[in-house]
RNA sequence: GUGGCCAUGGUGUAAUGGUAACACAGAGGAUUGUGGUUCCUCUGAUACGGGUUCAAUUCCCGUUGGCCACCCCA
Protein backbone atom coordinates (compact mmCIF):
# COMPACT_ATOMS: atom_id res chain seq x y z
CA UNK A 1 0.00 0.00 0.00
CA UNK A 2 1.15 3.50 -1.25
CA UNK A 3 1.41 5.94 1.57
CA UNK A 4 -1.15 8.24 2.09
CA UNK A 5 -0.27 12.05 2.47
CA UNK A 6 -1.71 13.80 5.07
CA UNK A 7 -4.61 15.55 4.36
CA UNK A 8 -5.53 16.87 7.66
CA UNK A 9 -4.36 20.41 6.62
CA UNK A 10 -6.71 22.38 3.93
CA UNK A 11 -4.17 24.53 2.13
CA UNK A 12 -1.28 22.38 0.45
CA UNK A 13 2.09 23.40 1.71
CA UNK A 14 3.35 24.08 -1.32
CA UNK A 15 7.58 24.64 0.40
CA UNK A 16 7.19 21.18 1.55
CA UNK A 17 10.27 19.86 -0.29
CA UNK A 18 8.54 17.47 -2.93
CA UNK A 19 9.62 14.02 -2.26
CA UNK A 20 10.66 11.38 -5.39
CA UNK A 21 8.28 8.65 -4.80
CA UNK A 22 9.94 5.36 -4.44
CA UNK A 23 10.49 3.64 -7.24
CA UNK A 24 7.43 1.21 -7.95
CA UNK A 25 7.86 -2.40 -7.50
CA UNK A 26 6.43 -4.32 -10.67
CA UNK A 27 5.92 -8.01 -10.78
CA UNK A 28 8.71 -9.89 -11.99
CA UNK A 29 8.91 -10.57 -15.30
CA UNK A 30 6.72 -13.22 -16.68
CA UNK A 31 4.70 -13.44 -13.23
CA UNK A 32 1.54 -11.77 -13.03
CA UNK A 33 -1.61 -11.76 -10.46
CA UNK A 34 -4.33 -13.64 -11.06
CA UNK A 35 -6.75 -11.27 -9.97
CA UNK A 36 -10.54 -12.05 -8.26
CA UNK A 37 -12.54 -11.25 -11.56
CA UNK A 38 -10.78 -14.41 -12.79
CA UNK A 39 -11.30 -16.83 -10.62
CA UNK A 40 -15.00 -17.84 -11.62
CA UNK A 41 -13.00 -19.50 -14.90
CA UNK A 42 -9.95 -21.40 -12.15
CA UNK A 43 -12.83 -22.69 -10.17
CA UNK A 44 -14.63 -23.75 -13.20
CA UNK A 45 -11.23 -24.97 -14.48
CA UNK A 46 -10.19 -26.82 -10.71
CA UNK A 47 -13.99 -28.30 -10.63
CA UNK A 48 -14.25 -29.82 -13.88
CA UNK A 49 -10.49 -31.38 -13.41
CA UNK A 50 -11.44 -32.82 -10.32
CA UNK A 51 -14.77 -34.44 -11.35
CA UNK A 52 -13.47 -35.64 -13.99
CA UNK A 53 -10.79 -37.46 -12.36
CA UNK A 54 -12.55 -39.06 -9.69
CA UNK A 55 -14.97 -40.42 -12.51
CA UNK A 56 -11.83 -41.77 -14.10
CA UNK A 57 -10.53 -43.09 -10.98
CA UNK A 58 -7.32 -40.99 -10.50
CA UNK A 59 -5.53 -39.81 -7.27
CA UNK A 60 -4.35 -36.44 -6.08
CA UNK A 61 -0.97 -35.81 -5.52
CA UNK A 62 0.96 -32.76 -5.30
CA UNK A 63 5.22 -32.81 -5.49
CA UNK A 64 6.90 -30.02 -4.28
CA UNK A 65 7.77 -26.86 -6.54
CA UNK A 66 11.33 -27.08 -5.61
CA UNK A 67 13.32 -30.06 -6.63
CA UNK A 68 16.95 -31.51 -7.07
CA UNK A 69 18.41 -30.39 -10.48
CA UNK A 70 19.34 -33.62 -11.55
CA UNK A 71 16.00 -35.09 -11.69
CA UNK A 72 15.10 -32.67 -14.74
CA UNK A 73 18.62 -33.11 -15.79
CA UNK A 74 18.10 -36.65 -15.92
CA UNK A 75 14.33 -37.15 -16.74
CA UNK A 76 13.43 -34.10 -18.90
CA UNK A 77 16.71 -34.78 -20.69
CA UNK A 78 20.35 -32.97 -20.60
CA UNK A 79 19.78 -31.11 -24.49
CA UNK A 80 16.26 -30.38 -24.43
CA UNK A 81 15.45 -26.22 -24.37
CA UNK A 82 13.39 -26.40 -21.18
CA UNK A 83 16.71 -28.08 -19.23
CA UNK A 84 18.90 -25.90 -20.94
CA UNK A 85 18.11 -22.96 -20.80
CA UNK A 86 14.71 -22.54 -19.57
CA UNK A 87 15.13 -23.68 -16.08
CA UNK A 88 15.34 -21.75 -12.80
CA UNK A 89 17.96 -23.41 -11.65
CA UNK A 90 19.93 -22.24 -8.10
CA UNK A 91 22.66 -23.32 -5.48
CA UNK A 92 20.44 -23.60 -1.82
CA UNK A 93 22.48 -21.50 0.94
CA UNK A 94 23.33 -24.85 2.20
CA UNK A 95 25.23 -25.93 -1.18
CA UNK A 96 22.43 -27.89 -2.93
CA UNK A 97 21.34 -27.63 -6.50
CA UNK A 98 17.54 -27.12 -7.46
CA UNK A 99 15.07 -25.98 -10.02
CA UNK A 100 11.76 -25.11 -9.83
CA UNK A 101 9.90 -27.64 -11.32
CA UNK A 102 9.60 -26.81 -15.64
CA UNK A 103 6.72 -30.20 -15.14
CA UNK A 104 5.35 -32.56 -13.33
CA UNK A 105 5.97 -35.44 -14.28
CA UNK A 106 9.17 -36.16 -13.50
CA UNK A 107 7.97 -34.71 -10.17
CA UNK A 108 5.68 -37.49 -10.08
CA UNK A 109 7.79 -40.72 -10.91
CA UNK A 110 10.31 -39.62 -8.56
CA UNK A 111 7.72 -39.79 -5.57
CA UNK A 112 6.46 -43.07 -7.10
CA UNK A 113 9.97 -44.13 -6.51
CA UNK A 114 10.45 -43.07 -3.39
CA UNK A 115 7.30 -43.90 -1.54
CA UNK A 116 7.45 -47.40 -3.42
CA UNK A 117 4.39 -47.17 -4.95
CA UNK A 118 4.87 -50.24 -7.27
CA UNK A 119 3.34 -52.08 -4.00
CA UNK A 120 0.43 -50.13 -4.81
CA UNK A 121 -1.95 -52.23 -7.51
CA UNK A 122 -1.28 -50.95 -10.64
CA UNK A 123 -1.10 -49.25 -12.21
CA UNK A 124 -1.11 -45.93 -10.15
CA UNK A 125 -3.29 -43.25 -11.74
CA UNK A 126 -2.49 -40.02 -10.16
CA UNK A 127 -3.32 -36.34 -11.05
CA UNK A 128 -2.00 -32.78 -10.01
CA UNK A 129 -2.76 -29.15 -10.28
CA UNK A 130 0.24 -26.76 -9.77
CA UNK A 131 2.84 -24.25 -10.81
CA UNK A 132 5.37 -24.86 -13.13
CA UNK A 133 7.96 -22.16 -13.86
CA UNK A 134 10.40 -21.74 -17.24
CA UNK A 135 12.27 -19.48 -17.88
CA UNK A 136 10.95 -18.51 -21.49
CA UNK A 137 10.08 -15.02 -22.80
CA UNK A 138 6.45 -14.42 -21.78
CA UNK A 139 4.04 -14.04 -25.44
CA UNK A 140 0.77 -14.72 -25.96
CA UNK A 141 -0.54 -17.53 -23.83
CA UNK A 142 2.60 -18.01 -22.22
CA UNK A 143 3.52 -17.18 -19.19
CA UNK A 144 6.85 -18.02 -16.78
CA UNK A 145 4.84 -19.66 -14.42
CA UNK A 146 2.12 -21.31 -15.45
CA UNK A 147 -0.50 -23.84 -14.27
CA UNK A 148 -0.54 -27.24 -15.59
CA UNK A 149 -3.31 -29.80 -14.77
CA UNK A 150 -2.51 -33.10 -15.72
CA UNK A 151 -2.89 -37.32 -15.13
CA UNK A 152 -0.39 -39.99 -15.22
CA UNK A 153 -0.72 -43.43 -14.86
CA UNK A 154 2.07 -45.78 -14.13
CA UNK A 155 2.90 -49.27 -14.53
CA UNK A 156 1.14 -49.98 -17.25
CA UNK A 157 2.08 -50.81 -20.75
CA UNK A 158 -0.85 -51.39 -22.94
CA UNK A 159 -2.30 -49.11 -25.41
CA UNK A 160 -5.40 -48.58 -24.02
CA UNK A 161 -3.94 -46.48 -21.55
CA UNK A 162 -2.46 -44.09 -24.04
CA UNK A 163 -5.75 -43.73 -25.74
CA UNK A 164 -7.72 -43.26 -22.61
CA UNK A 165 -5.66 -40.41 -21.32
CA UNK A 166 -5.82 -38.75 -24.69
CA UNK A 167 -9.35 -39.38 -24.41
CA UNK A 168 -9.55 -37.27 -20.86
CA UNK A 169 -7.86 -34.51 -21.87
CA UNK A 170 -9.99 -34.08 -24.93
CA UNK A 171 -13.12 -34.75 -22.47
CA UNK A 172 -11.86 -32.39 -20.10
CA UNK A 173 -11.72 -29.59 -22.99
CA UNK A 174 -14.68 -30.22 -24.21
CA UNK A 175 -16.68 -30.33 -20.94
CA UNK A 176 -15.51 -27.12 -20.81
CA UNK A 177 -16.95 -25.99 -23.95
CA UNK A 178 -13.83 -26.14 -26.44
CA UNK A 179 -13.98 -28.49 -29.12
CA UNK A 180 -10.57 -29.92 -29.82
CA UNK A 181 -8.44 -32.02 -32.15
CA UNK A 182 -5.46 -34.48 -30.68
CA UNK A 183 -2.70 -34.71 -33.08
CA UNK A 184 -1.07 -37.57 -32.89
CA UNK A 185 1.91 -39.71 -33.85
CA UNK A 186 4.23 -42.15 -32.43
CA UNK A 187 8.00 -42.03 -31.98
CA UNK A 188 8.77 -45.62 -30.97
CA UNK A 189 11.47 -46.91 -29.00
CA UNK A 190 14.79 -45.18 -28.36
CA UNK A 191 16.24 -47.63 -30.80
CA UNK A 192 13.55 -46.72 -33.59
CA UNK A 193 14.24 -43.49 -32.77
CA UNK A 194 18.10 -43.33 -33.27
CA UNK A 195 17.64 -45.29 -36.72
CA UNK A 196 15.22 -43.04 -38.09
CA UNK A 197 16.87 -39.76 -37.01
CA UNK A 198 19.89 -41.34 -39.12
CA UNK A 199 17.98 -41.54 -41.88
CA UNK A 200 16.68 -37.70 -41.23
CA UNK A 201 20.35 -36.42 -41.16
CA UNK A 202 20.99 -38.65 -44.67
CA UNK A 203 18.11 -37.21 -46.61
CA UNK A 204 18.98 -33.07 -45.32
CA UNK A 205 22.50 -33.32 -45.19
CA UNK A 206 22.92 -33.30 -49.22
CA UNK A 207 20.51 -30.83 -48.87
CA UNK A 208 22.06 -28.47 -46.12
CA UNK A 209 23.17 -25.55 -48.06
CA UNK A 210 19.54 -24.50 -48.11
CA UNK A 211 18.51 -24.23 -44.99
CA UNK A 212 18.86 -21.21 -42.57
CA UNK A 213 21.44 -21.26 -39.63
CA UNK A 214 19.06 -22.11 -37.23
CA UNK A 215 17.96 -25.32 -39.07
CA UNK A 216 21.55 -26.25 -39.86
CA UNK A 217 22.23 -26.06 -36.18
CA UNK A 218 19.48 -28.44 -35.52
CA UNK A 219 20.54 -31.37 -38.02
CA UNK A 220 23.73 -31.08 -35.95
CA UNK A 221 22.22 -31.11 -32.49
CA UNK A 222 18.85 -32.09 -32.70
CA UNK A 223 17.86 -33.19 -36.48
CA UNK A 224 13.91 -33.94 -35.41
CA UNK A 225 13.29 -30.68 -34.28
CA UNK A 226 13.95 -29.80 -38.08
CA UNK A 227 9.89 -31.17 -38.55
CA UNK A 228 9.20 -28.37 -36.58
CA UNK A 229 11.01 -25.37 -38.36
CA UNK A 230 8.24 -23.25 -40.22
CA UNK A 231 10.97 -22.17 -42.91
CA UNK A 232 8.83 -22.54 -46.08
CA UNK A 233 11.81 -23.99 -47.75
CA UNK A 234 12.16 -26.85 -44.80
CA UNK A 235 8.36 -27.42 -45.38
CA UNK A 236 8.95 -28.18 -48.95
CA UNK A 237 11.61 -31.00 -48.10
CA UNK A 238 9.44 -32.40 -45.38
CA UNK A 239 6.95 -33.91 -47.87
CA UNK A 240 9.45 -36.29 -49.17
CA UNK A 241 11.07 -36.42 -46.18
CA UNK A 242 11.34 -39.67 -44.34
CA UNK A 243 8.43 -40.22 -41.71
CA UNK A 244 9.04 -41.68 -38.28
CA UNK A 245 6.26 -44.39 -38.89
CA UNK A 246 8.48 -46.45 -41.74
CA UNK A 247 10.94 -46.89 -39.23
CA UNK A 248 8.83 -47.94 -36.14
CA UNK A 249 9.52 -51.76 -35.37
CA UNK A 250 6.79 -54.55 -35.17
CA UNK A 251 5.96 -53.77 -31.93
CA UNK A 252 5.95 -50.18 -31.99
CA UNK A 253 3.50 -50.22 -34.66
CA UNK A 254 1.33 -52.34 -33.69
CA UNK A 255 0.96 -50.62 -30.63
CA UNK A 256 0.05 -47.64 -32.16
CA UNK A 257 -1.99 -48.79 -34.52
CA UNK A 258 -3.78 -49.81 -31.31
CA UNK A 259 -4.30 -46.48 -29.72
CA UNK A 260 -5.38 -45.33 -33.05
CA UNK A 261 -8.36 -47.93 -33.43
CA UNK A 262 -9.30 -47.21 -29.46
CA UNK A 263 -9.61 -43.61 -30.40
CA UNK A 264 -11.96 -44.43 -32.93
CA UNK A 265 -13.96 -46.58 -30.63
CA UNK A 266 -15.06 -43.45 -28.41
CA UNK A 267 -15.30 -40.88 -31.39
CA UNK A 268 -12.27 -38.85 -29.91
CA UNK A 269 -11.35 -36.91 -33.04
CA UNK A 270 -7.83 -37.05 -34.29
CA UNK A 271 -5.35 -36.25 -36.65
CA UNK A 272 -2.02 -38.60 -37.68
CA UNK A 273 0.80 -35.67 -37.30
CA UNK A 274 4.37 -37.96 -38.75
CA UNK A 275 6.56 -34.67 -37.92
CA UNK A 276 4.71 -34.25 -34.51
CA UNK A 277 8.05 -34.75 -32.14
CA UNK A 278 7.75 -33.42 -28.46
CA UNK A 279 10.74 -31.72 -26.51
CA UNK A 280 10.56 -33.52 -23.59
CA UNK A 281 13.47 -36.35 -24.31
CA UNK A 282 11.64 -38.48 -21.93
CA UNK A 283 8.89 -39.69 -24.48
CA UNK A 284 8.61 -43.04 -26.46
CA UNK A 285 6.20 -44.41 -28.35
CA UNK A 286 2.58 -41.89 -28.52
CA UNK A 287 3.45 -38.85 -28.37
CA UNK A 288 0.18 -35.83 -28.47
CA UNK A 289 -0.87 -32.50 -28.27
CA UNK A 290 -4.11 -30.66 -28.30
CA UNK A 291 -5.55 -27.70 -30.73
CA UNK A 292 -8.57 -26.13 -30.18
CA UNK A 293 -10.51 -27.81 -33.61
CA UNK A 294 -11.16 -24.31 -35.40
CA UNK A 295 -7.43 -23.35 -35.07
CA UNK A 296 -5.65 -22.81 -38.41
CA UNK A 297 -2.68 -24.58 -39.12
CA UNK A 298 0.53 -23.12 -37.67
CA UNK A 299 -0.79 -22.34 -34.19
CA UNK A 300 1.49 -22.76 -31.64
CA UNK A 301 -0.26 -22.42 -28.85
CA UNK A 302 -1.11 -25.95 -28.01
CA UNK A 303 -3.67 -26.09 -25.07
CA UNK A 304 -1.98 -29.61 -23.93
CA UNK A 305 0.06 -32.46 -24.47
CA UNK A 306 1.33 -35.82 -23.80
CA UNK A 307 2.26 -39.34 -24.65
CA UNK A 308 4.66 -42.43 -23.44
CA UNK A 309 6.91 -42.27 -21.29
CA UNK A 310 8.46 -45.77 -20.79
CA UNK A 311 12.00 -45.06 -19.62
CA UNK A 312 11.80 -42.56 -17.57
CA UNK A 313 11.27 -44.47 -14.34
CA UNK A 314 14.73 -46.22 -15.12
CA UNK A 315 16.11 -43.05 -15.88
CA UNK A 316 15.48 -42.03 -12.35
CA UNK A 317 16.87 -44.87 -10.55
CA UNK A 318 13.54 -46.56 -10.12
CA UNK A 319 12.52 -49.87 -12.02
CA UNK A 320 12.09 -50.29 -15.51
CA UNK A 321 8.06 -49.30 -15.28
CA UNK A 322 5.75 -48.61 -18.56
CA UNK A 323 4.05 -45.17 -18.31
CA UNK A 324 1.94 -42.61 -19.76
CA UNK A 325 0.33 -39.05 -18.99
CA UNK A 326 -0.76 -35.60 -20.32
CA UNK A 327 -0.63 -32.20 -19.24
CA UNK A 328 -2.97 -29.53 -19.91
CA UNK A 329 -2.07 -25.43 -20.02
CA UNK A 330 -4.81 -24.43 -17.51
CA UNK A 331 -3.32 -20.76 -18.59
CA UNK A 332 -4.38 -21.20 -21.82
CA UNK A 333 -7.48 -22.72 -22.08
CA UNK A 334 -8.62 -20.25 -19.14
CA UNK A 335 -7.65 -17.44 -21.99
CA UNK A 336 -9.52 -19.46 -24.52
CA UNK A 337 -12.50 -19.70 -22.61
CA UNK A 338 -12.42 -15.90 -22.16
CA UNK A 339 -12.20 -15.29 -25.73
CA UNK A 340 -14.82 -17.31 -26.75
CA UNK A 341 -18.39 -16.16 -25.65
CA UNK A 342 -18.94 -17.85 -22.99
CA UNK A 343 -19.30 -16.09 -20.17
CA UNK A 344 -18.63 -17.75 -16.88
CA UNK A 345 -20.03 -15.79 -13.92
CA UNK A 346 -19.13 -15.31 -10.20
CA UNK A 347 -20.83 -16.95 -7.71
CA UNK A 348 -24.05 -14.61 -6.77
CA UNK A 349 -25.44 -14.03 -3.62
CA UNK A 350 -28.87 -13.65 -2.87
CA UNK A 351 -29.15 -11.71 0.44
CA UNK A 352 -27.88 -8.26 1.81
CA UNK A 353 -27.77 -7.12 5.28
CA UNK A 354 -27.69 -3.75 6.28
CA UNK A 355 -27.92 -2.21 9.52
CA UNK A 356 -28.49 1.38 11.02
CA UNK A 357 -27.15 2.81 13.95
CA UNK A 358 -25.22 1.01 16.91
CA UNK A 359 -28.06 -1.82 17.96
CA UNK A 360 -29.30 -2.19 14.50
CA UNK A 361 -25.52 -3.06 14.00
CA UNK A 362 -25.29 -5.56 16.53
CA UNK A 363 -28.92 -6.62 15.64
CA UNK A 364 -27.29 -7.22 11.94
CA UNK A 365 -23.92 -9.05 13.23
CA UNK A 366 -26.21 -11.70 14.89
CA UNK A 367 -28.28 -11.90 12.23
CA UNK A 368 -25.49 -12.57 9.32
CA UNK A 369 -24.45 -15.59 11.79
CA UNK A 370 -27.87 -17.04 11.93
CA UNK A 371 -27.83 -16.82 7.64
CA UNK A 372 -24.51 -18.51 7.56
CA UNK A 373 -25.43 -21.12 10.32
CA UNK A 374 -28.21 -21.86 7.86
CA UNK A 375 -25.91 -22.18 4.92
CA UNK A 376 -27.36 -19.16 3.38
CA UNK A 377 -24.82 -17.05 1.61
CA UNK A 378 -25.00 -12.93 2.37
CA UNK A 379 -23.04 -9.75 1.87
CA UNK A 380 -22.83 -6.87 4.09
CA UNK A 381 -20.72 -3.69 5.23
CA UNK A 382 -21.30 -3.46 8.66
CA UNK A 383 -18.83 -0.64 8.50
CA UNK A 384 -20.89 1.98 6.77
CA UNK A 385 -22.96 4.26 8.75
CA UNK A 386 -25.52 5.49 5.78
CA UNK A 387 -28.00 3.23 4.66
CA UNK A 388 -27.87 4.68 1.43
CA UNK A 389 -24.23 3.69 0.73
CA UNK A 390 -25.66 0.18 1.56
CA UNK A 391 -28.26 0.11 -0.51
CA UNK A 392 -25.86 1.22 -3.35
CA UNK A 393 -23.76 -1.30 -2.48
CA UNK A 394 -26.88 -3.76 -2.57
CA UNK A 395 -27.84 -3.04 -5.83
CA UNK A 396 -24.50 -3.72 -7.14
CA UNK A 397 -23.97 -7.15 -5.52
CA UNK A 398 -27.03 -7.93 -7.88
CA UNK A 399 -28.79 -9.07 -4.47
CA UNK A 400 -32.24 -10.19 -4.46
CA UNK A 401 -33.04 -9.23 -0.87
CA UNK A 402 -31.17 -6.53 1.52
CA UNK A 403 -32.66 -7.04 5.01
CA UNK A 404 -32.76 -3.55 6.97
CA UNK A 405 -32.04 -3.35 10.64
CA UNK A 406 -31.80 -0.14 12.31
CA UNK A 407 -33.11 1.01 15.86
CA UNK A 408 -37.20 0.57 15.24
CA UNK A 409 -36.82 -2.63 13.97
CA UNK A 410 -34.12 -3.94 17.38
CA UNK A 411 -37.13 -2.06 19.80
CA UNK A 412 -39.79 -4.09 17.76
CA UNK A 413 -37.81 -7.29 17.37
CA UNK A 414 -38.45 -7.25 13.54
CA UNK A 415 -36.16 -7.00 10.17
CA UNK A 416 -37.25 -5.12 6.78
CA UNK A 417 -37.07 -7.99 3.88
CA UNK A 418 -36.51 -5.42 0.88
CA UNK A 419 -37.35 -7.25 -2.71
CA UNK A 420 -34.41 -5.92 -4.91
CA UNK A 421 -36.44 -6.68 -8.56
CA UNK A 422 -39.91 -5.29 -7.01
CA UNK A 423 -39.24 -2.79 -4.73
CA UNK A 424 -40.97 -4.49 -2.37
CA UNK A 425 -40.75 -4.88 1.44
CA UNK A 426 -42.48 -6.30 4.33
CA UNK A 427 -42.10 -6.44 7.61
CA UNK A 428 -40.45 -9.59 9.39
CA UNK A 429 -40.62 -11.47 12.81
CA UNK A 430 -36.67 -11.78 13.30
CA UNK A 431 -36.96 -14.92 14.92
CA UNK A 432 -38.48 -16.13 12.07
CA UNK A 433 -36.30 -14.45 9.05
CA UNK A 434 -34.46 -17.61 7.99
CA UNK A 435 -37.25 -19.57 7.17
CA UNK A 436 -39.07 -16.34 6.06
CA UNK A 437 -36.16 -16.19 3.33
CA UNK A 438 -35.49 -19.66 2.65
CA UNK A 439 -39.11 -19.74 1.26
CA UNK A 440 -38.86 -16.74 -0.77
CA UNK A 441 -35.93 -18.54 -2.20
CA UNK A 442 -37.36 -21.60 -3.12
CA UNK A 443 -40.74 -19.62 -4.61
CA UNK A 444 -38.15 -17.39 -6.45
CA UNK A 445 -36.59 -20.72 -8.18
CA UNK A 446 -39.96 -21.78 -9.24
CA UNK A 447 -41.10 -18.89 -11.27
CA UNK A 448 -37.50 -19.19 -12.99
C1' G B 1 18.17 -16.00 -26.15
C1' U B 2 16.71 -12.79 -31.08
C1' G B 3 13.50 -9.09 -33.35
C1' G B 4 9.23 -5.40 -33.83
C1' C B 5 5.79 -2.18 -31.22
C1' C B 6 4.76 0.19 -26.56
C1' A B 7 4.75 2.65 -21.29
C1' U B 8 0.16 9.35 -18.72
C1' G B 9 -4.40 8.42 -11.91
C1' G B 10 -7.09 1.94 -10.10
C1' U B 11 -9.08 1.35 -15.50
C1' G B 12 -9.73 3.44 -20.50
C1' U B 13 -8.26 7.64 -23.16
C1' A B 14 -6.46 13.18 -24.28
C1' A B 15 -2.70 16.97 -24.69
C1' U B 16 1.78 19.83 -24.94
C1' G B 17 9.41 21.60 -25.51
C1' G B 18 6.52 26.06 -20.71
C1' U B 19 0.36 25.12 -14.91
C1' A B 20 -1.13 17.49 -17.49
C1' A B 21 -7.38 17.15 -19.51
C1' C B 22 -11.72 13.86 -19.73
C1' A B 23 -14.68 9.48 -18.65
C1' C B 24 -15.43 5.36 -15.59
C1' A B 25 -14.23 3.34 -10.86
C1' G B 26 -13.37 4.94 -5.47
C1' A B 27 -14.71 8.31 -0.97
C1' G B 28 -18.30 12.00 0.80
C1' G B 29 -22.71 14.80 0.06
C1' A B 30 -27.86 17.05 -2.22
C1' U B 31 -33.11 18.87 4.92
C1' U B 32 -28.86 12.93 8.92
C1' G B 33 -34.10 5.36 7.65
C1' U B 34 -33.85 3.12 1.57
C1' G B 35 -30.54 1.21 -4.48
C1' G B 36 -30.72 1.46 -10.06
C1' U B 37 -31.48 8.27 -12.97
C1' U B 38 -29.43 13.25 -11.92
C1' C B 39 -26.23 17.00 -9.60
C1' C B 40 -22.02 18.74 -6.42
C1' U B 41 -17.27 17.99 -3.84
C1' C B 42 -12.91 15.21 -3.01
C1' U B 43 -8.98 11.47 -3.89
C1' G B 44 -5.51 10.10 -7.59
C1' A B 45 -0.93 9.93 -12.95
C1' U B 46 3.50 11.27 -16.98
C1' A B 47 7.47 3.46 -14.90
C1' C B 48 12.84 4.20 -13.23
C1' G B 49 17.80 6.42 -14.23
C1' G B 50 20.75 9.53 -17.20
C1' G B 51 21.47 13.12 -21.37
C1' U B 52 20.14 17.55 -24.71
C1' U B 53 17.62 22.34 -23.20
C1' C B 54 16.51 28.45 -19.82
C1' A B 55 12.65 24.66 -19.50
C1' A B 56 11.42 17.44 -20.91
C1' U B 57 5.59 14.02 -19.64
C1' U B 58 7.03 15.39 -24.80
C1' C B 59 13.45 14.68 -28.06
C1' C B 60 17.85 10.99 -27.30
C1' C B 61 20.23 6.78 -24.52
C1' G B 62 19.94 3.02 -20.85
C1' U B 63 17.07 0.01 -17.23
C1' U B 64 12.61 -2.27 -15.90
C1' G B 65 8.00 -3.99 -17.40
C1' G B 66 4.08 -5.05 -21.16
C1' C B 67 2.18 -6.78 -25.99
C1' C B 68 3.39 -9.58 -30.51
C1' A B 69 6.44 -12.80 -33.43
C1' C B 70 10.78 -16.26 -33.67
C1' C B 71 12.98 -20.20 -30.74
C1' C B 72 10.61 -23.68 -27.59
C1' C B 73 6.64 -25.42 -25.05
C1' A B 74 1.47 -25.97 -21.77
Amino acid sequence: MPLKKSNSAAKKPSDAPAKKAPQPITPVRGMRDILPADFPYWRKMFETAQGLCDAYGFDRIETPVLEDTPLFVRGVGKQTDVVEKEMYSFETPGGDKVSLRPENTAGVCRAYIHHGMLNLPQPVKLWYWGQMFRHDRPQSGRYRQFWQYGCEIIGEEDAVVDAQLALIAWRYLKDLGIESTVRINSIGTPECRLNYRNALVAYFRPKRSRLSEEDKKRLLKNPLRLLDSKDPVVAEMKVEAPQIVDWLDESSKNHFMRVLEYLDEVGVPYQLDPFLVRGLDYYTQTVFELYEATEEEGSQNALGGGGRYDGLMELLGGRPTPAAGFAIGVDRVISRLKASSQNIEPKKVDVFVAQLGEGGRKKALAIFEELREAGMSASENFAKNSIKAQMDIANRLGVKWTLIVGQKEVLDGTVIVRDMDAGTQEIVDARKIVQVLQKKMIQKEQEA
